[in-house]
DNA sequence: GAGTGGTCTAGACCACTCA
DNA sequence: GAGTGGTCTAGACCACTCC
């Protein structure tokens, strides 16, 4: 996990928000209270506002400031800058909750696409996809069932071991085969455990279970995933949204 | 639901913003389809470039278009499109979707905070705050049990006439206190209902709902609502989450 | 090499908040 | 009125993609 911090190669605005947000999570300034002004930070760094304000947005972003018309930029509370409103994967979910991830692989196949996941990644029924099921694991235990249907370039595959290694999907597509998720559309329900999945998951039948849908995109937007996900119900999801931000007024 | 389109108060790019999704939802230039370079859009509608990159960074936030860099500017699918990236009520979500919302009040009352709930609420137990707790309908089905515990201002309150008369509880603290809701940290997971539970939904005891915990923070980032809600099996939460975006390379 | 978006600058004026 | 962030401009150079 390294930080744009002292990267020279980075762009300006990205240095300066590293190094904002290393003084910040360093406890200065505390939460709810002000961040020098934009022109002062502009002279004390010695860069134009304009690159100060775009290092502020991304960190705003982030949950870590907000702003304040005519008051000033502030820091948000604890809680907010420790919750992500960006998409993790299972393992870099788990890595920042220190906490270890892993995974038993239950299947790894091509099988022809039937319509409805066709329809989801956009492809011609019974073209061949790849489908993985996993059973996810938290130091140990057993909380969640991954089902995903792969949408891989032309000819591309991978084997178990290949996944093993990394012990991420999303690890795996992006530096073998450049696919890079940019975006993901998910739903999340209840649902009761069949016995198939009460087994894999170590608790009763019909005990309630969180779903989780996923479409992930790449770049480009084309659809290189769809997963169905299953957990216990100590699991929890989180987000954050910010900004009741929106095109209408 | 009025658009900055047309309104000659708004910022230039919000105007900008608003008319480029006018003319993308009317179908043009359709999906993975290119828009006009930033400095053309500059020339055309005589603005500068550096403003028609804040109108496009706006819509692109919204999922209506991505950037590809060197090759151009895109219109997402429609599926991204449709799907939003900001917290909605529950009465505006069920607007956009087209469906009828409802709620059924079971109590509105005066409680003292007990200490989990003054934690969460960042205030002294035994503080006096209001309990709110509705059963929230579809069409007139039961689908939601909402129970809210709010931080409002010294001395404000309200009646059960006044939620029923706007139906939806943020207008009312937006228009009677002043308090926009700014932020919101939610937490996601599966639980069985109770039998009190499942009678309120029509559901049977044991049934698997989805159960969603928020902390609403305003623009001063105050917790000013924690509300435990519970879903029917059949409700679906859907949410966007874009650009794997991060502070850390 | 031509065209695209990404970064950066220096300066102007406006809207809002607070004393 | 002084200070804050919000908008807007005109121009420069860089990185990337595609032909």
């Amino acid at each position: 996990m390294t930080s744009d911090e002292g990267n020279q190669d980075a762009p300006l605005y990205r240095q300066l928000a590293a190094q904002l947000r290393a003084v910040i999570e360093g406890g200065w300034p505390g939460p709810n209270k002000n961040l020098p002004s934009e022109r002062e930070l502009a002279a004390r760094f010695n860069m134009s506002r304009d690159t100060v304000r775009k290092a502020l947005k991304l960190l705003e972003e982030h949950g870590v400031l907000y702003v304040d018309q005519g008051r000033g930029t502030f820091v948000a509370p604890a809680s907010v800058r420790q919750m992500s409103r960006f998409l993790d994967s299972f393992s870099a979910d788990a890595r920042k909750r220190g906490v270890q991830s892993g995974q038993i692989i239950l299947s790894l196949e091509q099988v022809p696409a039937n319509m409805a996941v066709a329809g989801l990644l956009s492809i011609e029924p019974s073209q061949t996809i790849t489908r993985l099921q996993r059973i996810r694991t938290i130091d140990g235990a057993p909380v969640g069932l991954h089902d995903a249907y792969l949408n891989l370039p032309d000819g591309a595959s991978f084997s178990r071991a290949d996944l093993e290694k990394t012990g991420s999907l999303y690890t795996l597509m992006t530096d073998r085969f450049g696919i890079t998720p940019a975006e993901g559309l998910e739903s999340l329900g209840a649902v009761s455990a069949s016995v198939e999945e009460a087994a894999h998951l170590n608790v009763a039948a019909g005990a309630p279970l969180l779903m989780c849908e996923r479409i992930t995109l790449s770049e480009r937007r084309r659809a290189v995933e769809y997963c169905v996900m299953r957990y216990v119900s100590s699991y929890r999801y989180t987000t954050r949204t910010n900004k009741f931000s929106q095109l209408n007024k």
